[in-house]
DNA sequence: CTATGGACCTGAATGC
DNA sequence: TGCATTCAGGTCCATA
């Protein structure tokens, strides 16, 4: 479900909602990805500050200096309700404030909520410190970034998603950022020319920016802190699609696995 | 240090 | 209908 627009739209949906609130209460359900790191009663009574991004790990601000970074994994929704609704069977988390619930809904259970006890705590250094630049930011360079896919030898696919020359870029839109690159994902990473380099480094933000302003992908479940489903998919043009025409020439996508994740082209498209 | 495969877990879709 | 198999948005970690 969550790459980084799906974060970020996650992100702008509970933000204002949790600002300035004061922390009442804690639940915790079944185990998830990491152990949240302090005890509940420890949170009791601060006041949540700035909601922030990065890659795709969210970072809740307590007044007390700490940080709550939360990850959705792969099948994680964030929320916030008014009141106090029943949590599920799949909702392990709570963040209870006054007047509502932040509430983290996760079948599979990849997802977590570590609590960091400074922004550069041991924990939260492990998780975000090596993460590269965002690719919406103006710290996404593209002399910087082909700089690094030449130090890669793995695929261009791989390259992408390995998190550290650039985040946020998951299977669906490392997929979708190629095929509108023009670039074959098997690729070395090593073997782009500038110019190929400049071209992806504009098509990963372009994919981005766009699925960020639809609200999201909708891939299966994805549903926004208010309950909006995305719109992306409709427009993905290879993602999902193998054996379906290619939207941009009529030739038949085509799938093959990189790093044990699917991964969709256009054979004629992408060289 | 780099690249690869396994691990974590549940539910939906597919196949026999 | 029932049961087994495959696959899914992520990423850390052990192993070569």
């Amino acid at each position: 479900m969550p790459e980084l627009p799906e974060v970020e739209v996650t992100r702008a949906g509970i933000a204002p909602k949790l600002a300035g609130r004061r922390i009442v209460g804690v639940r915790l359900g079944k185990p998830l990805r990491w152990p949240l790191g302090v005890a509940a009663e420890e949170l009791i009574g601060q006041v949540i500050g700035a909601v922030r991004r990065r890659g795709k790990y969210l970072l809740v601000d307590l007044d007390g200096g700490g940080v709550l970074v939360v990850h959705l994994g792969m099948s994680g929704r964030l929320a916030f309700y008014t009141g106090s609704p029943p949590a599920g069977p799949h909702d392990h988390f709570d963040l209870q404030v006054e007047g509502g619930v932040l509430r983290l809904h996760d079948p599979r259970r990849f997802g977590a909520v570590v609590y960091g006890a400074s922004p550069d705590a041991p924990m939260v250094r492990k998780l975000i410190g090596h993460l590269g630049p965002e690719p919406l930011s103006g710290d996404f360079d593209a002399h910087v970034f082909h700089l690094g896919l030449r130090q890669r030898r793995t695929t261009i696919k791989q390259a992408l998603m390995a998190g550290d020359l650039v985040v946020g870029v998951g299977n669906i839109y490392a997929s979708e950022a190629l095929f509108e690159a023009g670039i074959r994902p098997t690729t070395p990473a090593h073997r782009l020319s500038r110019q190929r380099a400049e071209r992806l480094h504009a098509a990963i933000r372009r994919v981005l920016q766009r699925a960020l302003d639809s609200g999201g992908s909708t891939l299966r479940d994805f549903l926004s802190a208010e309950g909006q489903p995305g719109h992306f998919q409709q427009e993905a043009a290879v993602y999902g699609r193998a054996g379906q025409a290619c939207p941009r020439c009529g030739h038949t996508v085509r799938s093959v696995v990189l790093g044990q994740r699917s991964t969709f082209y256009c054979p004629r498209c992408q060289t």
